[in-house]
DNA sequence: ACCCAGGTGGCCC
DNA sequence: GGGCCACATGGG
């Protein structure tokens, strides 16, 4: 079994799957309102959640800073642990606009500045913040999520339950510096992963298949 | 009838 | 620092 650069397994994910524009021309208050409302939900029912909100008027953080907490509660609904995330949801709003006159004021803070920051609102965790960073503050951080962790441990050894960070800087440091790029390939890991890499994974039509430690012991 | 999904925080030892 | 748990809907 030959190691897989990483640059090539990009290549190989990119040929396999296209560019994938994630988060196409929405906002970035929508961006932000899907990161909290895709935690441990499939994307189908925060887009059920996302579509009830814009119907609403109500897909904005200055909206959700006023609303009442039941109709938010209601409206997404279908993205589960609606309560909790109702609640995560008006903190944030409330959170910027008590601290800052806009969210791209706090948006344009220098990157390890705003981690922290977005770190100590409760409900952004590591993956959350680094998705608003990525895409909505629009500066390069590679977002790590489950799919990162699994098949990186099937393609490269690593530990399934590496911490976030450490798997985080070892996929930085081989990469080039290039926003597209972190978009792009945070997007393709989890394409990967729904498509052949989940616990029980497909792996005849895996692009990678060839590099994988799962592949090589068990599938034949 | 299970099992899973683009996690997070709280509590315990 | 690690191990468990609650949080909840909709789809396979």
């Amino acid at each position: 079994m030959k190691a897989l650069p990483i640059p090539v397994l990009y290549a190989k994910l990119r040929e396999r799957f296209g560019y994938l524009d994630w988060w196409p021309g929405e906002t970035r208050d929508e961006i932000i309102i899907g990161a909290i409302l895709t935690q441990q939900a499939s994307w189908k029912n925060v887009e059920k959640a996302i579509s009830n909100l814009r119907s609403a008027k109500c897909l904005n953080l200055k909206k959700i800073s006023t609303i009442n907490v039941n109709s938010l509660e209601r409206f997404i609904r279908p993205s589960g642990f609606y309560k909790q995330k109702a609640a995560r949801l008006k903190g944030f709003a409330r959170y910027i606009f008590s601290n800052y006159s806009s969210l791209d004021q706090m948006l344009s803070n220098d990157t390890g500045e705003l981690r922290e920051e977005l770190l100590s609102i409760k409900g952004i965790g590591k993956e959350t913040a680094d998705s608003i960073i990525l895409y909505a503050a629009g500066k390069p951080m590679f977002v790590i999520d489950s799919y990162t962790k699994r098949i990186a441990s099937r393609i490269y050894g690593s530990d399934p339950d590496i911490e976030y960070d450490e798997l985080r800087f070892d996929i930085s440091g081989t990469i080039p510096d290039d926003l597209e790029l972190y978009k792009d390939f945070h997007a393709q890991f989890v394409e990967l992963g729904k498509a052949y890499c989940k616990t029980k994974p497909l792996c005849n039509e895996c692009p990678v298949k060839s590099y994988c430690r799962y592949y090589s012991k068990t599938a034949r």
